[in-house]
DNA sequence: TTTGCATGTTAATGTCGTTAACATGGCCAG
DNA sequence: CTGGCCATGTTAACGACATTAACATGCAAA
């Protein structure tokens, strides 16, 4: 009754849907797709996703779920591949770089997160995985945060993790925005997201902890 | 034949049509829309569009133009009102809040100009449009590298004012982004964008300065 | 075994994008 | 002035789709 799956009942459409919409996206490069086709893929009707889905908006609720959590399982990794030099600058930049690199691999993913959705039903539906992302961006700097020294100024008044791993997320949203849209390159043909990325995290992280020195 | 339009043909339907379909969007505060509509709205019938754009796509490519035309104004309004400090920091950074303030005002375009284009066809036809804004972050980046007074180290090893620029316009779109989004508050209740466009460009202006002077 | 409920199927409806065939009327050639 | 050309609009029709209703199937519990 679960793993057979030929016969009148599917035995795992709700999932089966997500992800023959999942491939779709990917594989059209964009938005455009019809629960008939996601249907057609799965092997069934096309009413038979009203079974399990609303209406096309909650089955794409559920791809962008996936794709939220495609991220954090990314951020995870890198997360865990840097344990040793945690609170090093390179683990947050790395951060920012897995971010630029899963847009990158699923371009299709990246404009369903960001999308806009028609009404914000979804929000609440997609906000803990959304969350769970950015809690990783926020654990690297508060590392990084914890692992510099203690210096003149008092640490108490840098700014809080999550300030900073907003900051960095958005510059890695815009310059992954920019990438995606092939306006980076508009005025400098050699520009690269992940070097500015780099570039201007260092400059972020340093400009901090020196602001948190001098007391400014 | 060039002012009254009631008769049978509209006299400058084009245009009509390319506004009602920006009404129609910034009502309905996402992109949903039917040609139908915009028709109806000017005032002619289903088919009547299809004289003056493609398609769907194409009628939306102009409104598109439109939304970047409109930012390109409100950067351009800013600029000139900062001419008197041409290079300060607060020259820079309101480029910044010029930029959140028009895409928390308009909505719907803010979604219209980054939204997946399902084809790229309409990357040349918006570019034009699209670098124009750039420019000016540029323009502004570049008179306040061209202010900086030069310090010990040599100024051309700064970073270019395209590179800051970029970054800088990355921020303000990674910020706008999460707010639009309500992600913003995610974690910190009273985060706000303009607080951290303000904060993260003084860095990264800092920092900037300091790196070439340091000549790192 | 029987029956109920989850899960699928077919058929039908309405919206919409798009095209084809036809209509109108401003403008230019005579 | 006048007749016809062509841009611009109109109506009608087609096909794709989202969505719903009515009906079918088969696993599972009684």
């Amino acid at each position: 009754m679960n793993d057979s799956n030929r016969c009148y009942h599917h035995g795992n459409l709700r999932d089966a849907l997500i992800l023959a919409t999942a491939e779709l996206l990917e594989e059209s490069g964009s938005l455009a797709f019809s629960i008939t086709d996601a249907a057609r893929r799965a092997g069934v009707s096309n009413a038979a996703p009203y079974r399990h889905f609303r209406d096309k908006e909650d089955l794409l609720d559920n791809v962008r779920d996936l794709a939220f959590m495609g991220l954090h399982e990314q951020l995870e990794h890198t997360r865990q591949a840097h344990v040793a030099k945690a609170g090093s600058i390179e683990a947050v930049t790395a951060m920012g770089h897995t971010y630029l690199a899963y847009v990158r691999e699923k371009q299709a993913f990246f404009s369903l997160m960001w999308e806009d959705h028609g009404q914000m039903d979804s929000l609440r539906q997609n906000a803990e995985h959304k969350r769970d992302g950015f809690r990783l961006f926020v654990a690297a700097l508060e590392s990084f945060f914890a692992c510099q020294p203690a210096t003149k100024g008092g640490l108490n008044r840098s700014p809080s993790a999550v300030t900073v791993a907003t900051q960095l997320w958005a510059m890695a949203h815009g310059l992954a925005t920019l990438e995606h849209n092939k306006m980076l390159d508009l005025f400098d043909k050699n520009a690269s997201a992940d070097a500015m990325l780099d570039a201007s995290t260092r400059v972020l992280l340093a400009g901090w902890t020196m602001a948190t020195e001098m007391g400014t």
